[in-house]
DNA sequence: CTAAAATGTATGCAGTGTCAACATTAAATA
DNA sequence: TATTTAATGTTGACACTGCATACATTTTAG
C-alpha cells in the first residue's frame, strides 16, 4: 500500500528531528536513525537535507517559531505585567527546551548566514522583544529602543544560561563562599518578582 | 626509542583536545583521531575517559580555569574601572573562545554533577565574579551581593551569547525593523562604555 | 505524450564510540 | 630484593555513522 513517494518527508523530517535533539540531544540524531523511524531508506533525507548542519538548521529554525510564538504579545499597549510575563516566557521556554535553545544560540549551526530561513526567522524573533518593549515603553527614540532591548535581551539569554546550570550549584562537595545555589533557587522560587525589579532597572536607567 | 607507555598521556589529551574544539568544533573531536595525533593506540584514551563526555567534561573544566584566571583580578580595593576591565575580560573569553564557551554552558555535558572537579572549578569561576564585586561595592549583605552578582553575571553571558552572534545580523536580505545589527556594532565598537552604563545601573539598583 | 526534474533506493567507503582479551610496565608488598 | 598487583598500553572486532555514487520510480512541465 505504501507508494514510493512519501509525499510529505521534509516535513515529517523536521519535526520527527526536533522531537528526538530535545529528548536525546541533538548529538544522538542521527541521520539514519531518523530515516527508519519515517520508513524510508537510509539516504533518503539527503534529498532533502545537503548535509546534517542543514537538517540541525531546520531544527533551530523551527525553534526560533516556536521562541516568538512563545514571547510575542499579539496586543497592543502593553502593561508592565504583560512585558514581565513575556519576559518569563523567554526564560522558561529557554529552560524547558534546553537543547533546542542551545542549537538555536550555540555553535552547532556554525554560519547561520548558510541558512537565510534561519537568519529571517530569528530576526523575526528579536524583532518581537523590541516590538513587546515599544508597546510597553512608548519610547520614540529607536537607538535608544534598540539599545534596551539588547540589554534585556542579554539579560534573559543569561538568566537561562544560569539556571540551566542550577544543578550545578546544588552539590554536597563544594559550598560556594557566597552561594550563587542558595542564591539562583531564591530567583527561581519567584522569577517574576526578580524579573521586574531588574528590568525596570534596565528600562528606566 | 619510544617506551611503551606514555607517562603524560592525559594531560596530553585534555590539551590537544582543547585545541581541537576549539579550532574545529567540539563535534569534529574523535578520540580516535586524538589518539593517533598522541602517538597511541586508538583505545589508550579509554585508561583515562570512561566516555567520550568525560573527556569533554575535562576540556569544559580547563576552560573554567582558564576564565577564571582571565576574569579575576588578584588585587584588593577594586575601582569602577578595574570591575568594568574584568567584566570586559569575561566577554572577550566567551567571544575568543566560543566553542570551549559552549562547552562549559551547553547541553553537551549534561550533567554536571557527574564530574566534581568540573562542578568545582565551575563554582570557583563563580565566586571570582562575586568576590570582584564585593571589592568594589564593599557591599556587606551577602544576599544582596550574590543577588547583584547573578544579575551581573546573567548581563556578561547573555551579551556574549549576543555579540556571538552578530553576524547573525549581517544579512543583506533581511533587514531587521528596528536595527539589532546596528545596536550590537554600535555597542561592540565601544564595550567597556556600555558595560559601565549597564552594570552601573544594575549595581545601584 | 514525452522529456526532465524531483524524489526515493541500493550499495559501499572511510570513519566513529566502545567493548573484550591480551601485553607491558610501574608500584606496592612480602 | 623478588614477586604480586595495579596501571597503562595494544589488537581486533562490532554496530553504527555521514555521505558519495549509481540506479529506480514518480511527478510535473513543455
Amino acid at each position: 500500500m505504501k507508494s514510493y513517494h512519501h509525499g510529505n518527508l521534509k516535513e515529517e523530517l523536521i519535526s520527527c528531528a526536533s522531537v528526538i535533539c530535545e529528548r536525546d540531544g541533538y548529538a544522538k540524531l542521527s541521520i539514519r536513525s531518523l530515516a527508519k523511524e519515517s520508513n524510508v531508506s537510509q539516504t533518503a533525507p539527503y534529498r532533502h537535507f545537503k548535509t546534517k548542519e542543514e537538517l540541525y538548521a531546520a531544527v533551530a529554525t523551527e525553534g526560533f517559531k516556536q521562541l516568538h510564538t512563545a514571547v510575542f504579545l499579539q496586543k497592543q499597549n502593553l502593561t508592565l505585567d504583560d512585558f514581565i510575563k513575556s519576559s518569563k516566557s523567554y526564560i522558561d521556554f529557554g529552560l524547558q527546551n534546553a537543547n533546542t535553545y542551545d542549537l538555536m544560540f550555540g555553535t552547532v549551526v556554525g554560519n547561520f548566514a548558510e541558512y537565510p530561513e534561519l537568519v529571517e526567522t530569528a530576526n523575526k524573533t528579536f524583532d518581537s522583544l523590541v516590538l513587546n518593549l515599544s508597546s510597553f515603553l512608548k519610547e520614540k527614540d529607536e537607538n535608544i529602543l534598540s539599545g534596551k532591548s539588547i540589554t534585556v535581551w542579554a539579560l534573559l539569554h543569561g538568566m537561562v544560561g544560569i539556571l540551566r546550570k542550577q544543578v550545578l550549584t546544588e552539590n554536597d562537595n563544594y559550598t560556594s563562599e557566597f552561594g550563587p545555589m542558595s542564591t539562583t533557587k531564591r530567583i527561581s522560587s519567584d522569577l517574576p518578582a526578580y524579573l521586574e525589579k531588574v528590568l525596570t532597572g534596565i528600562i528606566k536607567a
